[in-house]
DNA sequence: TGCTCCATGTAACACGTTACATGATTGC
DNA sequence: GCAATCATGTAACGTGTTACATGGAGCA
């Protein structure tokens, strides 16, 4: 599983607690890749015990338990490793797909509402990878590149939700 | 979970053995919906005990236990009341997005090897809901409205491998 | 004082994966 | 007779989700 390597990522960007990991999952990270609160914990415990991260109490922890993680040289070549490894790509399970397919099935079902809410989510989401693109990469010349490889990953999304809005047309034409 | 929502919607397309099903998810439905074939055992006993499903000896069983389940009113009332609710629409995990992120992160790392598998992975898939395209919808006009939304669907795989396509080659720029 | 947010955790359960077991049928 | 395939299952384990518990900090 990548949950672990997920954090390392995260923990390499910045080293964090795990409730500020918690509440980067639901944004920038979580973007691809999400984790509740309860996994994140388990996780970092685990990291800890096999010597790829470790945890100390934060500058700004005053009585309260709080811990920030770093990555460890071991963490770090087990992303190596990780990343180098040949991938499997299952295509990921899609309810949306699964309902059309049910639609197509059981005439007596009206899906086209439920395509509609489709493609809004789809038309908002892209809104809103669009105005990160505006406010994080206003100018597309001499950027490093590890800046150029952040936006690939935007135009991945802002590609994709394109394609989303584009089909959700596609299919409302054949649900007429 | 929509697992059993999945096997439900099969069923209607055709009665079936718990073997078959298993042999059809690594096939078209496969295609966004993927089981082992132990977990489709033990959603379709949960199924028949809750009288959404029923099955009885196959014609051909022989002294074999093949068994062929078919679906109840009960379990087209619950596959309906499903397609209708809202659905949550979570972005699915992505491996390889991540990897890139870690790409991003660790400047030693050489992606190109792996964007270049992903690349002619998407370009393999294409060609191959191209070919199933070819074969299934030949004509475009006079289509039935089930045949309408099951072309759909496929539009939605081949305009998908397209993106990735693209994409791949935006990252490897990035790469450089 | 009470409310909200920060921060970490336990416990129980559902879901998913892997390995293994069993036995009938089909074709060589 | 043997191997491959059809067909169904158990067991063990790891991952993911939900509910609940605990306590400090900041603020009105």
């Amino acid at each position: 599983m990548s949950m672990s390597h997920a954090l390392l990522i995260s923990l390499l960007e910045k080293p964090s607690s795990g409730f500020e990991l918690a509440r980067r999952f639901e944004r920038s990270i979580g973007y691809f890749w999400h984790a509740t609160h309860q996994q994140i914990y388990r996780e970092l415990g685990r990291m800890e015990a096999a010597g790829w991260i470790e945890g100390q109490a934060a500058d700004d922890a005053g009585r309260t338990r709080k811990r920030v993680y770093q990555v460890l040289p071991a963490g770090r070549g087990e992303l190596a490793r990780w990343t180098a490894e040949p991938a499997e790509h299952l295509l990921p399970r899609d309810a949306f797909t699964l309902k059309v397919r049910a639609a197509a099935v059981m005439e007596e079902l009206d899906l086209r509402p439920e395509a509609q809410a489709y493609m809004a989510l789809h038309q908002a989401r892209l809104a809103e990878y669009q105005a990160i693109e505006q406010r994080d990469f206003p100018e597309l010349e001499g950027l490093s590149r590890r800046d150029r490889i952040q936006r690939a990953i935007l135009q991945r999304g802002i590609r994709f939700e394109v394609c989303e809005i584009e089909w959700a047309q596609t299919l409302l034409q054949a649900l007429e």
